[in-house]
DNA sequence: GGATGTTAGACCATCTTTGACCAATGACAT
DNA sequence: ATGTCATTGGTCAAAGATGGTCTAACATCC
């Protein structure tokens, strides 16, 4: 079996076990595994993506971790729908703006986060010399960040908050 | 846990109870967590600083102190003006997550509207190959955004309630 | 044999902790 | 007043602890 296969299995049942997240040592498991450390970051760089369900939180220096979050199943066919093939690599206002809508009416986010997902998403807050198709890749990517923060964010306690905001 | 953190959080649950704002003794509580006395001033420097909402003072000699402060605001609407002002044309991922942190912090935002913020803001979002002053601007404009958004929003709910009350 | 996926390693960035050395203050002796 | 010195806090740089990025070499799959 591909290493890389095999990290990723180990890392799914880890999560299986263990709610919808899991924190690790890049070292410690690189040491486990016998590789190069940078192997841990291309089996998360390919396989924890936000298109594969995944939301990812690093920390470097004394302490440092990795940390995977994973999103609900009851959601996340739905949403890995959305965040696949209705979003893509790239999205324009408008379609975000439907989208934003759906999800608020079909109460996957509050009022609130839909306002400020708009709002993030607007052409105001993007209003810069930038060709048009990469404006669309930019609010596809902030788009996808923020619906993988909403799917999440029920897992996270208040203290762990506190060290996403970090 | 790390140290720092452990200090951030020791000195934050006496401010709490102490009024926002609190004195100690730099020997003293390093060596109540068995460390270097600098060690404290790093978690100061770190982690109280303005940009926290933190002002610090401090004395040498006999009878010496340090005095943590934090900054009080008149309402949520001089804070969100004063951060507004801070961003500028640009803004680092740090220094935008200090904001953010310090807005949940003091109940302005949600824990789910900070999340979200720093989500939209985050590297992952913007990682797209363009030039890091590019990617701070955006950031800046994205966060502005957003924080008109959550302004509005507090101002509608400040209107709502004063109209309860007529 | 070319396209795509893996792996390792060199080099980088960030965060923490400690320690040597510096600066200010106040008590006290002269 | 002035000098001395113990008492405190401040600065800075080095070392340590992690994780990230990039790329070349290698492997696998049509």
């Amino acid at each position: 079996m591909r290493l890389s296969d095999a990290i990723e299995q180990f890392i799914k049942t880890m999560m299986v076990e263990d709610a919808h997240q899991i924190e690790l040592k890049r070292n410690e498991l690189a040491e486990y595994f016998r590789c190069a450390p940078s192997q841990i970051n291309y089996v998360l760089a390919t396989r924890f993506t936000p298109e594969h369900g995944y939301v990812i939180e690093s920390r470097r220096g004394g302490g440092g971790y990795i940390r995977i979050f994973r999103i609900e199943h009851d959601n996340s066919r739905q949403l890995l729908y959305t965040l696949n093939e209705r979003i893509g690599d790239t999205i324009d206002e408008h379609a975000a703006t439907n989208l934003i809508e759906q999800l608020y009416e079909r109460e996957i986010a509050t009022r609130s986060e839909a306002l400020l997902m708009q709002s993030a998403i607007s052409h105001q807050a993007l209003s810069l010399p930038l060709p048009a198709e990469m404006k669309g890749a930019l609010r596809a990517k902030i788009l996808k960040s923020m619906l993988m923060q909403i799917a999440c964010k029920n897992h996270q306690s208040t203290e762990e908050a506190n060290h996403a905001l970090r």
